[in-house]
DNA sequence: CGGTGACTTGAACCTTTTCAACAGGCGTGG
DNA sequence: CCACGCCTGTTGAAAAGGTTCAAGTCACCG
């Protein structure tokens, strides 16, 4: 288990990703979940040159701040990053967590800078789009551009979602939504939906969706008492997803 | 004035927005804000083809909801207008407010679903872009595409910012930098940025803000009494926006 | 094995919500 | 054009959900 954590991936193919930092897209296992779906063969091949794969960068690695002049959009490759802004006062808002297949820096096209910070959360890698070429690109892929804007969509939509968390929900629904979120993700991804390893700490998980740690303590004591869930530190077992769901709200 | 309530505005052009249901892109007063920005002479002809303006709305007209099927997007050309997303228990949130210039229903792309309703605040009208068509002339008008992942990135950046707001600001925090947004939006569009009028009711800047609307009810007779603002129903004048600015955290 | 940071637990506190009552605007219809 | 009624907004008092403070435990890493 080099660079995720998190178990046994149900899809051989995944596995790939972990050992060779060169794979091409058309042999990625993440293909399906990624920016190239529905590009020609040729098209791909095209796109496969401009892609950067990193190498492996550490825990807390800072991929982009807001120092950091843009030229490229990211796609996590394995591992795990959170994005976070950050006020004057120093007081930070941890954003969103991004998975494998998932786009880091979108945010960050229409004002050519980088508004937030995006972190590793364990040893990770990623793709490294150059904006620029995907640009030029996307003038003679319209597959491509569809992708982006897809892309771009689809995170504003969960956005929204977010913000209704925010905004709406009680400490216990916000717990709720966000563990069958990231269940989901994991399950997406072809590993369990029920047992998986949260990558983030107590501290990121409350900052995210505007609780103490506290409160994001408390609420693991009582769903765990309840029933709902088992925990062992960063380990989590979801283990009545059901319930779990109607308390999303 | 008949669609927008903003006062008088300063652009001698906005005006003829208000009165001309079919004045083409390359005439409007919003050009600068909009869409076309950017484009080739003969691309914005083309362009301006495919675009409907609507007639006027009356205040509370649904652009569309969830049931509406997606075949659009919207920009607003003159009055404003709210989104909202609903839970299943009847719960709504206000995600956005909207102003001429600003686009409407860009999280429904990637879903090909609205997941959100838009709902005008005031007599407004706007223009509406098929998408399909919006994404035929994307592959041959490169700064198109652009301009819409451009607008798209923006709104997602912003969106990040309210998520700070939402989950971390306090509710003096929140109202002041509401306050200085739209401020600063209604600038934008060559008005006042002292004074004007709130389209929306004290229940959707509540609502928007995850407030009660009893808190922003003391909270704007608070910062009247401290002479940082002067309200009188929807109509409101910043008196000292350097304090306010302080305020926002 | 020891130290440091992450996590947990308890208790007091506080900001914001909720409940309740009232005032004020606005639109409708007489 | 005024009166009525309803919805929006305001204000006060009580309640609560979550935070903060404080102390202690636990896991991980050098």
């Amino acid at each position: 288990m080099a660079q995720s954590s998190n178990v046994t991936p149900l899809f051989n193919d995944l596995a790939k990703v972990e050992h060779d930092h060169n794979i091409a897209c058309q042999d990625c296992a993440l293909y399906r979940l990624c920016l190239p779906l529905g590009l020609h063969r040729n098209d791909l091949a095209e796109l496969d040159e401009i892609i950067q794969r990193s190498q492996s960068f550490p825990r807390g690695h800072a991929l982009f701040n807001t120092d950091t002049s843009f030229h490229s959009i990211f796609v996590v490759r394995s591992g795990s990053f959170k994005t976070t802004v950050q006020a004057v006062d120093g007081r930070e808002h941890v954003t969103g967590f991004y998975f494998p297949g998932e786009f880091i820096g979108m945010d960050a096209i229409y004002a050519k800078a980088y508004k937030s910070t995006a972190k590793s959360l364990e040893s990770s890698t990623v793709c490294e789009l150059p904006f620029e070429k995907l640009q030029e690109f996307s003038a003679t892929m319209p597959q491509l551009q569809i992708q982006l804007m897809s892309r771009l969509s689809r995170e504003l939509s969960g956005d929204k979602s977010l913000m209704f968390l925010l905004g709406k929900k009680t400490a216990e629904e916000k717990l709720a939504t966000f563990l069958l979120s990231i269940s989901k993700r994991f399950q997406d991804r072809g590993f369990s939906a029920a047992d998986f390893q949260l990558t983030m700490s107590r501290g990121d998980i409350a900052n995210h969706l505007g609780l103490a740690v506290e409160t994001i303590s408390r609420l693991f004591t009582r769903f765990q008492d309840d029933g709902l869930i088992y925990t062992k530190n960063k380990a989590i077992s979801l283990r009545d997803a059901e319930r779990l769901k109607q308390l999303c709200g």
